[in-house]
DNA sequence: CAATTCAATTGCATTTTGCAAGTAACAATG
DNA sequence: CATTGTTACTTGCAAAATGCAATTGAATTG
């Protein structure tokens, strides 16, 4: 079972943030669903991280109390949920970006792709629009 | 004693930057550091979050051997120690940023300054620059 | 030199994580 | 329609991280 959420710790607005997913696994989830269009448990569950199962279902289950994500029914085969990002989480794309930038920018063994670097060094916000809209999609 | 690194997870950006400061505690020290000019052990000790002795000591050595922050001796204290970000620690600014407009945007009972939303919707580089000067001072 | 301050460290209980195995519901197959 | 496979979880348990209170030891202050 998900820990109900416990009081956030000040009024910082750092802090709110970091009491909703301040740990290894939350933002990788948002990371799958907000920029590698997944959706679905078993496509988590697939990342290169490697997420055990206990802790993605603790994870969605948080991100779903805390209104960043929803839970869908898939029509189509009733074992599987859609999980999808709300407008709230949709919000955390540009930290999701920055933190893609530094890491890019910071880690010489990094997989991120020379044009998310480029792109974000020539135009930032039309990066993001274009990111934004790809959601959607 | 501080855990050693241990390898990364994958070579994702967003990854990279979890595996350095992803739980609750890191980014809120980055933030006592470059948004609020702090930089000794007792001032951390004394941010509103209440974070433990021994939980701040491990961060910081964390954060030196990462290479975010440097440990100084206080030349009139020889017990304190001045702690101060490095570029890369310093380049976490606009995480730190997005970070703190989302959480302002999101959490009704936010306690950030008016002026900084205003600011961020205004002239976001703008705001970015002051604060990026801000730390130097 | 005694008292105080400061940055840690220690011991210990609690919580969280991570792994492997299991389960229940549904879907696909023959 | 029975069996086999898939999917999303749950469970049990060991290991690690966290949090708290008390303590240490060096440096400063009075």
């Amino acid at each position: 079972m998900p820990a109900n959420q416990p009081n956030s710790r000040s009024d910082c607005p750092i802090s709110f943030g970091l009491d909703l997913f301040g740990d290894k696994w939350t933002l990788l989830i948002l990371r799958d669903l907000l920029l590698r269009g997944k959706s679905k448990f078993g496509e988590f569950l697939g990342s290169e991280e490697r997420i055990a199962s206990n802790i993605l279902a603790d994870r969605l289950a948080r991100l779903e109390s805390s209104g960043l994500i929803t839970k869908a029914e898939d029509e189509s085969d009733r074992r599987q949920s859609l999980y999808r990002a709300t407008k709230k989480g949709t919000d955390l794309l540009p930290v999701l970006v920055e933190l893609a930038y530094w890491g890019a920018s910071h880690d010489p063994k990094t997989g991120a792709p020379k044009e998310f670097v480029k792109a974000y060094r020539l135009d930032r916000s039309g990066l993001l629009k274009r990111l934004k809209n790809e959601i959607k999609a």
